[in-house]
DNA sequence: ATCGAGTTGCACAGTGCTGTGCAACGGCGT
DNA sequence: ACGCCGTTGCACAGCACTGTGCAACTCGAT
């Protein structure tokens, strides 16, 4: 017990190096069994239950570090920063450094098996979403440092967004689709007052 | 044989009722059981069985139903518009009427029971944005038809659509954070000039 | 009353995963 | 050389789920 320069060495590195290739593993697969996350760390199975005592225990590990890394960025992004926009815009910049580690859980976290399916056969209407976005840009009707196709991911997400603040009872189911509209409008880069202009026009 | 006014009404209306059902069960666990599916439309796993040969079947089905009412409505929606911003508006409504319907399906297959977790722990992260977004509404800066929760979730999202975009290849990863932060600060009602000289001073 | 499609209940084989127990084996420090 | 800790390999019980087979039942229609 002289040295312990590195903790238990031997141990250590290993629980480190399962927590890593679990993390990558569960991206591919959100169910990815024991076995395969051990197999993937070099490890048997047996020898994961040695470090976590079970399969929950290892997510939540693993969720843990991740919350809290965000967090903290997140925090030290806007740390007395006055301006709202600049507090947003840092806060941002902060949080994406570190999240372009996790950008691949997030992402294909949404990827269930479920979901990978839906969003393959969405692809014509992704498409479709594409063509009227480019058209917009290059009329320079809108204005964005996104290439159309990077615009209808945008598109997509902010439905989903939406559909979940309406779900929490965060905006009336009533005036959710114009809002919707409204800020998918805005987001591209048209004037919030032309935008809500427009759309007000269209329900009449 | 002389009716068929409704089809083969009793096998058929149970046809119906298990994909409603389904629908409305997968999305609160996208892992539930086929056991669970048919209880809760109150029939026998049995009976499930015998109108889709295999799980998989049931799901494509249902997949596909969704996949082109939506298809179809985000057509009708944009038909024969030439403004770009009008056509945007209008699909983005279209949509939203029968998203309304699956949007418990959408916002509730991003439920993972691993995200959910991950979403729980993240909720203080989420209010610190509300904070700040409220501050930037207050005072003017931003201009949304939104409340700050909402927009908070919007910003959540559209981070999940720009790691989306740089994992396919849209956006090039050294550019995304920047991105990011222009798109969301221009979904919230910054005019788009502004917001891209904002970020781009932060990173000199 | 009878036919038949649809449904039910049960039973079964197969599969894959979790969590645990235990004996044997490996290197690293002393 | 000895001991210890971590690791390995194997075996096991338990569980939950999928598909399938089959006999019995329940309705509506004729």
């Amino acid at each position: 017990m002289t040295t312990m320069t590195t903790g238990t060495s031997r141990a250590d590195a290993n629980r480190r190096r399962i927590l890593d290739v679990a993390l990558a593993e569960l991206l591919r697969d959100p169910d990815a069994s024991m076995d395969q996350i051990a197999r993937a760390a070099g490890v048997v199975r047996r020898t994961v239950y040695g470090h976590f005592p079970s399969r929950e225990a290892l997510i939540s590990t693993l969720v843990d570090e991740a919350v809290q890394a965000l967090s903290a960025a997140h925090a030290a992004g806007r740390a007395g920063v006055r301006d709202p926009a600049e507090a947003v815009a840092r806060s941002v910049l902060a949080v994406w450094e570190l999240a372009d580690r996790y950008r691949l859980l997030i992402a294909l976290a949404q990827r269930t098996v479920t979901m990978q399916g839906i969003r393959e056969r969405l692809a014509p209407v992704r498409e479709a979403a594409t063509g009227v976005l480019q058209n917009g840009l290059d009329q320079g009707v809108f204005s964005s440092p996104l290439p159309a196709p990077a615009l209808a991911y945008v598109q997509e997400q902010m439905l989903v967004a939406l559909m979940e603040a309406v779900n929490d009872g965060l905006v009336a189911a009533r005036e959710a689709g114009r809002c919707a509209a409204v800020t998918i409008l805005t987001a591209a880069g048209v004037p919030a007052s032309d935008a809500t202009e427009l759309v007000a026009k269209l329900n009449d």
